[in-house]
DNA sequence: GTCATAATTTAAAACGGTTTGGTTAAATCG
DNA sequence: CGATTTAACCAAACCGTTTTAAATTATGAC
């Protein structure tokens, strides 16, 4: 059913109508009552595109999926539906077309112009991150899920790397270790950057020297936590503790310290990063591991709030939000072996 | 840049352009190419949310992202974009709202009516899901991944799961197994049904009796599948054998033995399912995990190109595919113990 | 009971394209 | 060579809303 049809039936323009239906004040309490209702009776529903054409607006925000499928993603992914199920706005995945070459940033500057969206979420920055000047320069407001030191005003939201491995590294020290490995996200981005400068603050607060042989860098996979681990403890003198980047990096590193016969939580110790998921729970692993803990899915659901709030109006040099990150001890970290 | 101004530039009609881009055969060569390049230099796109509103099209289609972060999901969702990306369509995740109580089946509604899908993915049904009749219903065009019973047309992709399962406890049997637990998926979900029975009709084609305390179902979790195994294995006799769900359920069996000291690949057996994850793979486990192996992914990019299919008018009754699952047998599965 | 003002309602003009139904120019045919 | 077909292009209608500017009606002041 159109507007015209619905408007007649009531004998309303079309004009009164529409506003009745949007919450304009220029309608009288009554005429909008009988208008909602029988909306909903007759079923009329305004057509999506033709408000999208006319009010220039997309109703949608628009989240880049790697190419590489990350596990978290759907995490952030199930906060954002979460928060925007209320609202009347679509989540647009973008695909990243592999056939393309120029690749991601062509895709950020495609759905910008498109008008697909209006706005756009960017994850996993770089301190200097194309994306950000690209999207800035477009004027399409965007929220950046960590952080960035271009010299753009960018909205963001991040949790605090730096201080999560900071307290976990010097944690590990307090119980002793002074030979820590740490096995840290890709190379370049600035949660990784910001986990390295956490660990060697905290080394360099103990005057312990920074081997650079101890950190590594890669995806968050079980596999390559495993291969980094087992090099590392084939190491002598072996490390006595390690700092993960994530639960599959965990995974790979309990497995790699079980496949030498060492006991994790006695011989080895472990604090990994957990972004909290449903179906794998730090808590729960054998021996439970300590971590530092963030929830993902709270911060897609504040990612909706924010970018909810860009798309109000409110400028993006306002929109800034660090979260700490908890520390939970568990059994995975113990003071290191005494020397034979 | 409108239509409009940009074929003034030009010196032709509007019409004529928009017939050169969309590749109409009422135009000649010569204007087409003069046409394309001058839209290219000077940056001319059509607005899309004009495009929709006139075609009547969303060049989108949705997915329903179901509450809990399935972790399946963004492998799929990787795979759609993966084919997507070529194609000018968008995915669209619908964002399940918790405020509404009616919930889900709701949710499908407004999508299908909302016209901002071409179409729909619909997860996980059930053999009488309520979903499919409403989609087809309202006649708006879906695919099922995953199958149903229901008496109601509909295209669907799906892997052999009963093949699967089958051939995954026959195997077990082969290695002289007869207590084999089953830690499935939800309850009432067709591919668990279809997994109920491959299991069923193993034992049976051996004259195995089925023992129903045997087989349980839930998410895919690590938590549940520690709780279950640990379970089992407190039962006297215990059984000798698993077949498991998901990979993150094999992680929480693996959990379950090693804490009571059993030796999977000698004392346990375990056959999970493996929809194959960049950051978590079978083949890595210790020991290695014997798996019935599908790709998530893979799925994901035939999906895209069935809902293509569906777009372009092929019939849904023409749309079926069943895809065979790999065996891969690896150090989890042996032989059952010699009795004592 | 007027007149000014405020509260409602409306007609018509966008929004930016696609498509229907011509029209003109060029090519083909008898 | 005139008639007929074909190729190429175009004017105008339409998609279904929102919003501007104007018209009507109701309210209040005097």
């Amino acid at each position: 059913m159109k507007l015209r049809e619905f408007a007649q039936q009531l004998g309303l323009s079309p004009t009164t109508v529409s506003r009745a239906l949007s919450g304009y004040p220029e309608v009288s309490e009554k005429t909008r009552k009988r208008v909602t209702e029988e909306a909903a009776r007759l079923g009329y529903r305004p057509n999506i595109n033709a408000v999208r054409l006319v009010t220039g607006r997309a109703g949608a925000i628009g989240v880049v999926m790697g190419r590489s499928g990350e596990f978290h993603f759907s995490e952030f992914m199930g906060g954002l539906a979460e928060r925007l199920g209320s609202e009347d706005i679509d989540i647009l995945v973008s695909p990243i077309d592999d056939k393309n070459p120029t690749g991601e940033i062509q895709l950020y500057s495609r759905l910008a112009v498109s008008g697909r969206v209006d706005a756009v979420i960017v994850h996993s920055p770089e301190p200097n991150d194309e994306r950000i000047a690209l999207l800035h320069k477009l004027g399409m407001p965007f929220l950046v899920h960590g952080r960035s030191d271009i010299d753009v005003p960018h909205a963001w939201l991040d949790i605090d790397n730096e201080g999560a491995i900071r307290r976990a590294t010097s944690h590990l020290i307090d119980l002793g270790h002074r030979r820590i490995a740490m096995i840290n996200g890709r190379q370049g981005r600035t949660f990784s950057l910001h986990r390295d400068k956490g660990y060697r603050d905290a080394l360099e607060a103990r005057g312990i020297p920074f081997d650079p042989r101890l950190v590594v860098h890669g995806n968050f996979t079980d596999e390559l936590g495993f291969r980094f681990a087992r090099s590392f403890l084939e190491q002598t003198p072996r490390p006595t503790a390690f700092v993960a980047g994530s639960m599959m990096t965990a995974l790979g590193i309990y497995r790699a310290a079980r496949s030498i016969g060492l006991e994790i939580g006695r011989e080895v110790s472990v604090i990994a990063h957990d972004d909290v998921f449903p179906y794998l729970t730090a808590d729960n692993m054998v021996p439970s591991l300590s971590a530092t803990r963030s929830s993902m899915r709270a911060a897609g659901v504040r990612s909706a709030d924010l970018v909810l709030q860009l798309l109000s109006g409110k400028p993006a040099e306002e929109v800034h939000e660090l979260w700490p990150v908890e520390l939970i001890l568990r059994e995975s970290t113990a003071p290191p072996p005494q020397a034979p």
